[in-house]
DNA sequence: CTTGACTCTCCTGTTGCGGGAAACATTTAT
DNA sequence: ATAAATGTTTCCCGCAACAGGAGAGTCAAG
């Protein structure tokens, strides 16, 4: 019969793990003195100790240990428990590859750009949205200020709501940057289906699982900064686009005075390359 | 000015999480009401909330971000701080990768073998000791039983102590397994250096950073079993051999007169290939 | 008999929130 | 105007696997 000390140091684990082993039912000592609560083990305990550390070595937690050990598995049910454990490893080293790789985006733009702004990439999920939308060819960017008050009166006069937050934002329809002649379609939430017109139509747009995301924040003169950013990190770290570009206007000329403190997030569908 | 819940869907953040990183002092809300406790956030902080996400996604801590961010970091600041974070991560990718190669280690035992006793390997450290050695070259394991009694009598009479936990081991010093003609070294930790004698020496054995270790039950004629299976998961894990083989003795004759309740654990030193 | 070494049972802290309760605020519908 | 629904607050527990420490009792040796 060992004491708690000596049966810790017989296989490296600490007192305070065989205590918190007694307390879940892990491991319990042979035998409990009834006055003093002194906790005694025997060596016939160290297999199952050691292969307790063995499985958390491979990364069970100790409740699916215990889940292991109670109902004495087959060989079946621990190869099951271990095919998933595989897959949820591989899963892991997965997203580590993609945070690894995120890092060395950001750490080469911070090391080889001389980049007074520093751009943050962020990968989210877009939601499914009903829109109000209108597609048009423009020919130059200037032209938007003429476009957009149309969109706002026929939602007035069709009395549809915007969803909040609002969420108001165009997608461009063209392969390449244009600067004349540009397909774009200007998109607002809404609550609800409204009644189509020649130009206003609605749709569901899909959600999209993941967007490479970032923020601009000026006026829009310089947002080719922002597009060169992200381009750069998704092709970095091994996406690719696999939908049109949105920009979501939060703050503007419509809120904003000071064009320094427009904000603009723009928001690439991607997925990972391969 | 937006109220919580509509801020909270403007980045696909909870409100639970905005409320916690107000509280952590990370992302405070521009104004709350003095009557109500009501938060209120402005578009304005969105490029912050943004670029926390962002950090959180790279895999830094809360704690973390909040340092990054306070002191308006320089770029070198940050360039180490991701450098640690790079190295962080590489590490775990290559901890998990080991713990896959476990787990198939595993997998292929419990498929392809009938083996009816399951074999966990364990890796741990064993640390450095003190022993009283006894080296020689004996004509077949039989003899064992022969030699032991002479250290302890040696000890005794030389008034040595052997250290708690018990550990008494050999090394076995033949490159490859053989039956007879064994070159055996036989050690019992102990508290301090004794006296050599001609054949007993006191020596201090060094740590073993990682040791692949196994534990066997039963009388020692099956115990090639147990060598086979560290074996095979040492060659199956990426490891080499480091060093000399140790057999532990837990449980044996001399305490235990059932055979199968004997109990010994090999310890192999090991070093990743390569 | 007195140390000093162990051991016991609490209690708190770790990380990043999620879940839920009870109370109050605001908005919407009738 | 009132009632109902929704939003917001604070507070507290829970998670995983223990580590650290307090205060009190226990054990073996000199």
């Amino acid at each position: 019969m060992f004491k708690i000390g000596i049966f810790s140091k017989m296989n490296r684990v600490t007192v305070k793990a065989l205590r918190h082993y007694d307390e879940i039912g892990l491991l319990k000592p042979c035998h409990v003195d009834e006055t003093t609560g002194y906790r005694y083990y025997l060596s016939d305990q160290l297999p199952r100790l050691h292969r307790i550390l063995a499985l958390k070595q491979v990364g069970f937690s100790l409740n699916e240990i215990i889940d292991m050990m109670e109902r004495e598995m087959s060989a079946e049910k621990m190869i099951a428990y271990l095919e998933g454990k595989q897959s949820a490893i591989a899963k892991t080293i997965e997203d580590e590859r993609v945070k690894l790789n995120q890092v060395e985006a950001y750490l080469k733009i911070l090391r080889q750009e001389e980049m007074n702004v520093s751009y943050d990439v962020l990968l989210k999920e877009l939601p499914e949205v009903i829109v109000a939308s209108m597609r048009r060819r423009i020919p130059n960017y200037d032209a938007f200020n003429a476009i957009y008050p149309e969109m706002g009166s026929y939602m007035k006069e069709q009395n549809v709501k915007c969803a909040v937050p609002e969420y108001c934002f165009t997608i461009y329809h063209d392969g390449e940057y244009k600067e004349t002649d540009i397909d774009v379609e200007i998109c607002e939430a809404v609550t609800d289906f409204g009644r189509d017109s020649d130009t206003i139509k609605f749709k569901k747009i899909d959600n999209v699982k993941t967007a490479a995301c970032i923020m601009h924040k000026g006026p829009y003169n310089r947002i080719g900064m922002a597009y060169g950013a992200v381009m750069k990190w998704i092709e970095g770290n091994g996406y690719r686009i696999s939908g049109f570009p949105r920009e979501s206007y939060i703050d503007g000329i419509w809120n904003k005075e000071n064009s320094e403190e427009w904000l603009t997030e723009i928001q690439i569908p991607v997925e990972v390359n391969g």
